[in-house]
DNA sequence: GTAATAGTGTGATATAGCTCACATTTTACT
DNA sequence: AGTAAAATGTGAGCTATATCACACTATTAC
């Protein structure tokens, strides 16, 4: 389906100063495409054509790593997905799938190499939001190896009540073996340290309904492992 | 001193194809500074009111995490510094320190920013080193958190012995803490770890000089721990 | 609704690597 | 050169967490 990006109600903080021209040039080189829970939007190995813009959803960036894969990150909309693999290598370099059904906006590279060209607001934009996804990173990876994993964990659900779903109850997004494999854990450790925050009164959890009962512990859990 | 960027043998891939008009502006807001190894060139915390472009030497790429500094690389010249803490903060994010001497530009933030916003080849140069960046983040960190600690120490010798000094022999540019702190884990097992490699015949190692002996064997035990 | 599959809970055991402790070596400084 | 400080080598014991094993529960598909 192709979308009319001139009245688009998700238009990114990039795209909202472009000119008429430019947003009708995007407007004919984009389509809108729906994904449901699990199915893949960007895969590793694959070759890359599209820089991908995250309209509604949540997904998971993640890499094959040496033994098994790593999720990098949990995201949401609205976003732009794919740019450091679809600029800067022409073979996709990480996936990104999608854990809620979604719907997206694949853009032509050639289309969005011509906005960076043109538009200098644009690019500036894209370039600051880089800048930010690159510090991020650099936290939480230096988070994630330091950490203990009963703070890695508090970590998790934290970012996923303040982040993701901006509420003390929510849904998992993710399997106890994805949690694992954000915070370089093993799956039955993510269950007994849930267990056990459950068991101490810090959540209530009922399958993959969480609520954060004691989100003071949470922090000290974060900060002290 | 400044520098007359016209002129300027170590310019960056994406400063050589400016006009001059825009050479001319960079070198009326660029200071050229040479600092010592150990000296900071980026400290976490201060405010940030400058791009680096790094001419000449090695520095490594620091940041404070929840428990001890985390290294998050060591890389060589030529290459810009700070961008995504520069650009995405007004505070440094994180630090930057020298581990030779090395030959630096400071260019103003604004002057960078009016690069990027009139130049559409400049500014999508930077967004390709950024993206490879962020790529290489991704890599090293799923690497660094799952491979084991032998696998990880191979791994740093090897892109050393590649990557920085082009070289099987070297001089270590950092600390065994510092080592540790890279690949987080302690500084005896770092110690024991580089012993064991000497023992085994797989490099050479006499104070900070290490000769690569047998790559294979690194090769090896890079990729199964 | 039932079977098949995916996901979760929990015990027992093994181990990589941290921490502490101290000796020794190397480097930096006056 | 000589001294202080930093960096390194190495043993012993401890601990967080991986791994294995298996029971149980939820979800999906027909």
């Amino acid at each position: 389906m192709i979308s009319d990006c001139r009245t688009c109600t998700f238009k990114s903080k990039a795209a909202v100063s472009l000119s008429d021209a430019f947003v009708s040039e995007l407007a004919c080189n984009n389509a809108t495409v729906k994904f449901r829970k699990g199915n893949s939007i960007i895969t590793q190995g694959t070759f890359s054509t599209n820089v991908v813009y995250l309209r509604r959803g949540f997904v998971k960036i993640h890499i094959c790593g040496p033994y098994h894969e790593q999720i990098i990150r949990v995201v949401n909309a609205p976003r732009y997905l794919g740019l450091p693999t679809t600029i800067g290598d022409k073979i996709n370099q990480y996936s990104v799938t999608a854990i809620s059904d979604v719907e997206v906006c694949f853009i032509d590279i050639s289309t969005f190499r011509n906005l960076l060209k043109d538009t200098e607001h644009f690019s500036y934009e894209i370039i600051l939001d880089m800048c930010k996804d690159e510090l991020e990173s650099m936290r939480r990876c230096a988070n994630r190896t330091q950490k203990q994993t009963r703070g890695n964990i508090a970590d998790v659900i934290l970012d996923f009540s303040n982040n993701i779903f901006h509420s003390e109850v929510f849904t998992l997004p993710i399997s106890q073996t994805e949690i694992g494999n954000l915070v370089d854990t093993s799956r039955e450790s993510v269950s007994r340290i849930l267990s056990e925050f459950h068991n101490d009164g810090i959540i209530r959890l009922n399958n993959k309904k969480v609520e954060i009962l004691n989100k003071e512990s949470l922090l000290l859990i974060s900060q002290n492992g």
